[in-house]
DNA sequence: AATGCGGGGAG
DNA sequence: CTCCCAGCATT
């Protein structure tokens, strides 16, 4: 193989890059003078920013708005002050407090990695270096930073997805920061333009200016500190940045949900394996239709009587959707067939975690018996 | 390098 | 309806 073709597909794998006539220096003042007047001060995870703190609050806002996180982590906070506390609960409880947030394997980690902080750390989080805290189940390069920073007050770039918009439109970064060469290229500008001095204001200031200038829609222009350099603006194309994902069609699974109930209205829940989809989640049986379910039922419970099926929804994830059929159904005696099976008030669903559709139909299962 | 993993909010 | 949001782990 040539040198030159060598030179020409490195090339090609790096996004290409429009320098501003801006040097880091410049931008950091200009940034951080923009957060002093404008930035966000008063969020609940802003108030004593201990890597604890900081890094709870991170691992929510993983892929999830502020304004839905508030409140989820207000009552983390009251349950599990400390990593001691989150360490030391049960997972099912974890998993609770975290139901409605979605990507459970996020607590599952969160709750893993405060026992290793307890237990290999003695505690205290391995704040001295991005290595050290990544190497903990859900802590990445760009959280790893995050919590370095704004903790800790050390150096460390991030880069998430306000980070990534900011600086696709200020260098007008072509490609879908989704794809590797793309995100590699965006790396390399964050770590250009961390400062020496207030990164934890710095990395605050940067989510700060995404979330609420450099907005995905209707960008406020006007009011960016960067408006005269940034290259998407000044070629009237901040739309165009950054790339979306390519589209892909996603497919339709059916499924069916037994709501077995008993004489006291109980329903029969069964929590899910730790892995893949709602991960030790508790959810109803689930069947691929309801000839499946019922088929169950003659096998396991013939003396079930059956009910009418309620109407077909659907519940949409990321990579599919599920059509979901709800088959509710009456028993005498509670039995669980499984060891992974128990019988809950739907009134109070204990403490632990729910699929969303589940806790639905929970919530419709309890209002269609106060008004019977 | 590609895929799996949720739920809610906004337009 | 579609798209995206303070990403990470696994393969």
């Amino acid at each position: 193989m040539s040198d030159a073709y060598q030179t020409h597909t490195r090339a090609s794998h790096e996004a290409r890059v429009h320098e501003i006539d801006l040097p880091p220096e410049s931008f950091q003042s200009r940034l951080l003078d923009w957060f002093d007047r404008h930035g966000r001060h008063h969020l609940p995870w802003q108030k004593h920013q201990t890597p604890y703190r900081v890094w709870v609050s991170e691992i929510m806002l993983q892929q999830t708005q502020v304004a839905t996180v508030i409140d989820y982590y207000q009552r983390f906070m009251a349950r599990f002050p400390d990593v001691h506390a989150l360490a030391a609960a049960d997972q099912d409880e974890v998993l609770h407090l975290w139901t409605g947030l979605g990507y459970y394997a996020r607590a599952r980690n969160l709750h893993r990695a405060a026992q290793v902080v307890v237990e290999a750390h003695d505690g205290i989080f391995p704040t001295h270096g991005v290595e050290a805290l990544a190497a903990l189940p859900g802590i990445g390069r760009s959280t790893a930073g995050a919590i370095i920073s704004l903790s800790t007050g050390a150096r460390a770039p991030i880069l998430d997805g306000n980070v990534k918009r900011v600086l696709t439109r200020l260098h007008a970064v072509p490609g879908w920061p989704g794809k590797p060469h793309v995100e590699r290229t965006l790396w390399q500008l964050a770590e250009r333009y961390t400062p020496d001095q207030r990164v934890g204001d710095f990395t605050q200031a940067m989510m700060d200016l995404g979330a609420t200038v450099c907005t995905r829609r209707r960008p406020a222009c006007l009011l960016c500190p960067f408006e005269d350099v940034c290259v998407a603006h000044t070629q009237g194309r901040e739309h165009d940045f950054p790339e979306s994902k390519p589209k892909t069609d996603k497919p339709t699974r059916q499924t069916c949900f037994l709501m077995l109930r008993d004489r006291q209205g109980r329903v029969l829940l069964e929590q899910r394996p730790t892995e893949g989809l709602w991960g030790g989640l508790w959810c109803f049986p689930q069947f691929e239709s309801l000839q499946q379910a019922r088929h169950w039922l003659d096998e396991h419970l013939p003396q079930t009587r059956l009910e009418p099926a309620w109407g077909e929804f659907t519940h949409a994830f990321t990579h599919f959707r599920y059509a979901i059929t709800p088959l509710p159904a009456l028993i005498d005696a509670p039995v669980c067939i499984s060891e992974r099976q128990r019988w809950f008030d739907p009134e109070r669903p204990d403490s632990v975690g729910l699929a969303a559709p589940v806790r639905t139909l929970l919530d419709r299962l309890s209002s269609s018996a106060t008004l019977v």
